[in-house]
DNA sequence: CCCTATTAATTAGGATTCCTAACTTTATGA
DNA sequence: TCATAAAGTTAGGAATCCTAATTAATAGGG
């Protein structure tokens, strides 16, 4: 994979040779002289930059509310998911952190009165969240932490999101068949999907899926297993 | 904005609603309901997880090479642009944090050997970043951290990424336009930029820039003012 | 039925991130 | 010249996030 460095490229990148070797360096989605030549870079490029977005949008929301972004994050996942998936396990899965660090900020959550925990679940050791009437009117409004996003994407035409949406959802089921996402509730992905010549089905809904139907995050979605 | 709740979402969602109020919400893109009728929404949430993405192989390379998440990305940052950029304030605006943070990171990066800083500038109280020689090596262990995600996209048909990667970097440059990203080297942004009867062109380069010439990061990006 | 292995969550300890506020020094500009 | 702004640092503190070890409960053989 390595190549030579382009002269311009041995400037911008104050790179001072100190053996011939050094001339030939490792392609990285980060270098812009790659970013040239390869389409896949530049795309891996701008979804870094969209994910600082994230980044600065939910600390902006975290600064006026006075949570930080694991909070509101947690509470979010809690207001729009099934019991089921509200416990410290699988809130570590969904966010890419430890057990340890979910159970710090479920502590503080519970000490700020925001959410309860509900241990009558069948086994003894876990328990669900549970907003609170406060949890839930301060969820009401983190809701739009990324709206600033949102409201730019919606500018755009049907056509051209219709599109956009094909080619991110079916890159967010590779990364889980890559094993990069831990978890995911895509169409593809679930139990009740089904691929009928050529044509996404759903035996839930019964009913076929047009590219714009598949969802991200289906209520309903169950493992395929 | 406000709708009413289906009764299937209260139950996901887990609302004992305590009054009439209580049955509309706002909407947010983090809600599955939402993002069943409204593109934006389902394109948004997507890209929060591709952000998770982001998050998670930064850490895992983190922990490998014994690094923090932003100390790679600064180093990254410095090996691959023109001194001129890099200097404390230049990154807390690129990575979307506060002078202290990259101050902090600065300091132990300059404490493990792999940076150097560079006093000779006209201004007296700023310096420029400088990669050592085991600086340079790390980075270049570095650089393929995002390319479990790279690799996934570059299977795709280059047709499908050109179109996908058009509304991404106009995406980029609408982020900047409203204030929400506060640095970007586009060619949208840049003073070289022309666009002449609905073609995009490069006074620098003097040539035409199809969809996928424009870059997100050019090395020869200058504002326009 | 017991015993081991696994799983859920927590605690403890520590490095780092990240903030705000205050400060030093240098540059700018009226 | 002098006020203002800007570059970077320091100080202090909250939170993130990790690893490793712990407690308690469940699950699966034999």
């Amino acid at each position: 994979m390595g190549y030579p460095i382009p002269a311009h490229l041995i400037r911008i990148a104050n790179l001072v040779p100190f053996n011939e070797r050094d001339f030939v360096m490792k392609s990285s989605a980060f270098n812009p002289n790659m970013q040239e030549e390869d389409l896949a870079s530049k795309i891996t490029f701008g979804l870094e930059r969209i994910s600082e977005v994230f980044k600065t949008l939910l600390w902006a929301k975290a600064k006026v509310v006075g949570l930080s972004p694991i909070q509101i994050q947690i509470g979010l996942f809690v207001a729009y998911h099934r019991a089921e998936l509200c416990n410290v396990s699988h809130l570590a899965k969904e966010f890419n952190v430890t057990k340890p660090t979910i159970s710090d900020a479920v502590k503080i959550l519970n000490k700020k009165g925001l959410i309860d925990k509900d241990y009558s679940a069948s086994d003894q050791r876990s328990y669900t969240l549970q907003l609170t009437d406060s949890g839930r009117k301060l969820v009401r409004e983190v809701g739009d932490f990324a709206d600033p996003l949102r409201d730019l994407i919606g500018h755009k035409d049907e056509a051209e999101l219709s599109r956009f949406f094909t080619t991110l959802s079916e890159l967010i089921y590779s990364l889980n068949r890559t094993g990069v996402l831990t978890v995911q509730r895509t169409c593809f992905g679930c139990k009740f999907y089904d691929k009928e010549s050529e044509e996404d089905y759903c035996k839930l809904l019964q009913k076929k899926l047009s590219n714009s139907d598949i969802r991200l995050d289906c209520p309903e979605f169950e493992n395929r297993n």
